[in-house]
DNA sequence: ATGTGC
């Protein structure tokens, strides 16, 4: 796979073969051989193929191998053009994303009442596999109001405050959320797991602002030097899984019946506009709305290990960096109704944007760009002039599988290294912190360098970790 | 990502 270098941080891979559109690559040079180093580029080459793409395949700065599509990977396919959909587009944990919350304190507080906070936290935010979550549902009647209003339905139950809602992608719940598409296995292992972590790469910390490149639009978001911030990220956890692993497995068998022929065959996808199609974006409407409840429950968590200092927490912003979405965009000066699939890529909307809640108009979206635990997350802004569909690279991106990190690092002496610098760890098992060891990933500072050099967004403040709780 | 496997 050739790599043509268009821009300092934007490579092109020429159409060839089955290939309809080109496909794009955001990265600095020195990204480029890890890029290159897996299965990702195939990758985008091969979702350069599926019916109805426009523009271009595009990879984020954070690639990396996935199923079927790469992540960190976004695809846009015309509606009413044969375009399809691909749950592989958007991953196994539907609607996975994340939320920055400000605290109204500043850093530095004592390493005593951080210790407490961190023993709260860690002693009342569940996480981990299986069930376990704040909120046990009455029933699948229950949980369908929340499949049907996500965040919303949380708030209605006191669970937030309903400036939570404006500061939420979407106000806290995708349209077109069909529960009927919800199978029972997956509403069964739904109704224990509201307002829980998950494990792997899912968190909760406690951050500082330890920089400001963009005062003004740092201080549109309610952020500032020294600023104690709360980072969540989770997805939609066993029901979300469970929902791709049934509508994968439909589109597989359907794929003859649509005349599709794909490269990969966890490429599976279907017409939008096809019975199968509709199914699973209301199913994956459904369970995007899941996480973003599962996010609002976890927030309240936080907010009562806070109140015990007598300290508030206010959303910044809450986005999905797993998701297909239906978008209006301009395609070669024609308004197009596109399916635009963001899988491990958030959405980054320009100042201006319509969808942007009224006191973020002028400044953009916020993009929250997760690092490492022993490293730093970066918050960027959408910006003007974004041609991937307004996506962003959504964290650093894996260099190193799970299983390589569990032979070169041992968990309890990373958690000792990482207290010896200030920052505190709560994690579920020694094991599931080594999996998730800063070495195992890219160096976050370059993807947001990169980003921002490629013109998909903004840095706006670069946030350090003071507490870890792992799932 | 995931009660980590048809």
């Amino acid at each position: 796979m050739t790599l043509v270098q268009e821009t300092p941080f934007r490579f092109r891979i020429e159409r060839q073969g089955p290939m309809r559109v080109p496909g794009v690559v955001f990265a600095a040079r020195e990204l480029v051989p890890q890029v290159a180093g897996d299965k990702a580029l195939e990758q985008v080459a091969n979702v350069a193929t599926l019916p109805g793409i426009v523009r271009a395949s595009y990879a984020m700065p954070d690639v990396h191998w996935g199923y079927g599509f790469p992540i960190g990977g976004v695809a846009a396919t015309d509606v009413e053009a044969g375009g399809v959909i691909s749950p592989g587009g958007v991953g196994f944990d539907i609607s996975c994303g994340v939320r920055l919350l400000a605290a109204g304190m500043d850093r530095d507080p004592p390493a005593s009442g951080m210790r407490r906070l961190m023993d709260i936290l860690g002693d009342t935010v569940p996480r981990g596999l299986g069930p376990g979550g704040l909120w046990e549902l009455s029933g699948r009647a229950q949980l369908e109001k929340i499949l049907v209003a996500g965040a919303g339905y949380a708030v209605e139950h006191g669970h937030g405050v309903p400036r939570d809602l404006e500061r939420c992608e979407d106000r806290g719940a995708l349209a077109g959320a069909d529960p009927s598409q919800v199978g029972q296995r997956a509403a069964d292992r739904g109704l224990k797991q509201v307002g829980s972590l998950g494990s792997a790469n899912h968190f909760l910390e406690v951050q500082a602002v330890d920089r400001v490149y963009d005062a003004e639009t740092a201080t549109a978001f309610g952020l500032h030097q020294g600023q104690v911030c709360v980072m969540i990220h989770c997805g939609s956890r066993g029901l979300g899984h469970q929902v791709c692993t049934d509508h994968v497995r439909v589109m597989d068998q359907s794929l003859r019946a649509y005349g599709i022929h794909l490269p990969d065959r966890q490429l599976a996808c279907v017409p939008v506009v096809s019975p199968p199609g509709r199914a699973y974006l209301g199913a994956m409407a459904a369970a995007a709305n899941y996480a973003r409840a599962n996010r609002q429950l976890l927030t309240q968590a936080a907010r009562r290990a806070f109140a015990a200092a007598g300290v508030g927490l206010d959303l910044v912003y809450d986005v999905s960096h797993n998701i297909a979405k239906i978008e209006s965009h301009d395609v070669d000066g024609v308004s197009r109704q596109l399916c635009v699939h963001r899988k491990g890529a958030t959405r980054a909307l320009p100042p201006g944007h319509p969808d942007l809640p009224a006191d973020l108009t002028r400044a953009g979206q916020p993009v929250m760009v997760p690092g490492t635990m022993g490293t730093a997350s970066y918050v960027m802004v959408g910006t003007v002039g974004n041609d991937a569909f307004w996506s962003s690279a959504h964290g650093a991106g894996r260099v190193w599988s799970r299983h390589q990190a569990l032979r070169r690092v041992r968990g309890e002496q990373l958690g000792g290294e990482l207290e010896a610098h200030g920052i505190a760890v709560r994690p579920v098992s020694w094991r599931a912190l080594a999996e998730e060891a800063p070495d195992a990933y890219k160096d976050v500072d370059a993807v947001a360098t990169a980003t921002e050099g490629a013109g998909l967004a903004r840095r706006v403040v670069r946030l350090v970790p003071l507490g870890v709780v792992k799932g």
